[in-house]
DNA sequence: CCTTGACTATATAGTTACTATATACACTAG
DNA sequence: CTAGTGTATATAGTAACTATATAGTCAAGG
């Protein structure tokens, strides 16, 4: 697209036109992918103005996740259909990548919602809260499972929620059934779950029952969980509530954000309903 | 979120539950981004499954593009506080990715319709067309320039296609004013240019003079374009037109495409006038 | 009790696309 | 003639693993 091929650039000057190290030009001749029109008898090279759009496409393909091992194999039987070809190809990945790059804002977007949130709780505090129907993912059950089990459960679980783009970022909670609770086993949960806000089609989701939840806090180990659940068990009984169906439990913070069990944050969601006086 | 602590993972078994290489768990244990909580005296380790959840941040950060070292760095004073500036700091750079991605998916967009339109032209025809205003994006003026200045020239243009993202995945075509075509200098370039499809607000766009254009194609190297100049110059006389303002001159097929130049194509657009009769 | 096969460990080298460093030669200005 | 810049090659280093070689461990079957 020029007429201004009379002047052989240096490797320096070259370069410095293609915003690169110069020891890049020399690498990407040693590997015969980009060489310089001209080597004279003392080893100098020289490049043509010509050979910067080469090397931009070199960078798009680049940026197009190809190795310089590809690039050159495509540079030796190029043709405008294998363009096309390649072209429609990277078409498909770079959709497939802008997805994932959304769902990963939406990831972050939820990470500091959730940060910001329980940065204004009073984590001592215990309230009664009517929370709306939400739509929530469930793993296999796992009640009285043995750890083998167990183990498999989580794998296939975390499995599906990457393969199926189902972390949203939210965090992966435990539900307990009342029957379990009323025993004492407040850790024996039956599902792992994590809420899908914005519920993709197809996927088999647990409803929450809406309605009345009696919500606090646990503070430190999950060993020592039973004393808040106590707390709570009080503070139902002044109200006049029964326990419900289900109960949630969720970190938030953990081994993520806090180096000490002691300082790891749990959320307690017990499903109550009102005593009829 | 459990109460299955009780069983521990060989490596082997961790790796599969993080599916990822055992090699990579060493890799880690050695660096001690993620050690497992137990070491046996025969150096055989031992992982438990709460530890799943750290590797898991560990690939989420690693995801916003933070390096190993970066990640160890934050870990070793995590708070709720360091992780929500974290956070805040990787949605700006997420967003910024995002942009850039769909910028490209643009490129590719383009690049897969100009191959397609191509691949429909007979490239030995030449045809009136009557072309709506198109905004182009200009380099500094090149008439008569110095190879040394043309260099900076193209290095400005180029840099500011990819600092502003003014790449359109649109071929780089020149433009040659009237009267140097006349003189014969059809290489003579007055601008570089690149079209603008949905142009961006603030820039210093040439408004294409919108109107008749008569449109050929040279197949073969630029040394011999004149000869095509000769075709389109009697086809103009035999359909009375008057050659107009500016030539505009792009690449079909290039480099990029083509193997040989005498392969290479050029489009040929004359703006032409209808003379009175 | 011995062997086989599947596991575990460590150490070292290879990978990609460069970047950095060391050493030697070339060219240009004062 | 020398200083300062440029050029060249060769070699080593980088990140985040992966692959390979060698050796020790363990459980099951004959």
């Amino acid at each position: 697209m020029n007429n201004k091929n009379g002047k052989y650039l240096t490797t320096g000057e070259f370069a410095k036109l293609c915003k690169v190290n110069k020891q890049t030009l020399f690498y990407y001749d040693q590997i015969g992918l980009l060489s310089p029109i001209l080597k004279d008898e003392k080893g100098y090279r020289f490049y043509s103005i010509r050979q910067l759009e080469l090397f931009i496409v070199i960078g798009l393909l680049k940026d197009f996740g190809m190795s310089l091992n590809d690039i050159q194999q495509y540079m030796q039987n190029k043709s405008p259909e294998s363009f096309l070809t390649l072209m429609y190809q990277k078409k498909e990945e770079i959709v497939k990548k802008r997805q994932e790059i959304e769902t990963k804002e939406k990831i972050i977007e939820a990470k500091i919602e959730l940060m910001e949130e329980a940065s204004r709780l009073d984590f001592h505090q215990v309230r009664l809260e009517r929370l709306p129907e939400a739509k929530l993912y469930l793993s296999r059950n796992i009640e009285n499972i043995s750890d083998d089990e167990f183990v498999e459960v989580v794998s296939d679980f975390v499995d599906e929620l990457y393969v199926s783009q189902l972390d949203t970022g939210y965090p992966i909670g435990g539900i307990t059934k009342r029957e379990q609770v009323l025993k004492g086993e407040f850790t024996n949960y039956s599902y792992l779950y994590i809420e899908q806000p914005n519920p993709k089609e197809g996927y088999p989701y647990f409803q929450t029952v809406k309605g009345y939840f009696l919500i606090g806090y646990h503070i430190g180990d999950e060993q020592t969980i039973h004393k808040t659940y106590k707390r709570l068990f009080s503070e139902m009984e002044r109200l006049n509530l029964a326990l419900g169906d289900y109960v949630f439990e969720e970190y938030i913070y953990n081994t993520i954000v806090k180096n000490h069990k002691e300082h790891y944050v749990t959320k307690i969601m017990i499903h109550v309903d009102q005593i009829e006086s």
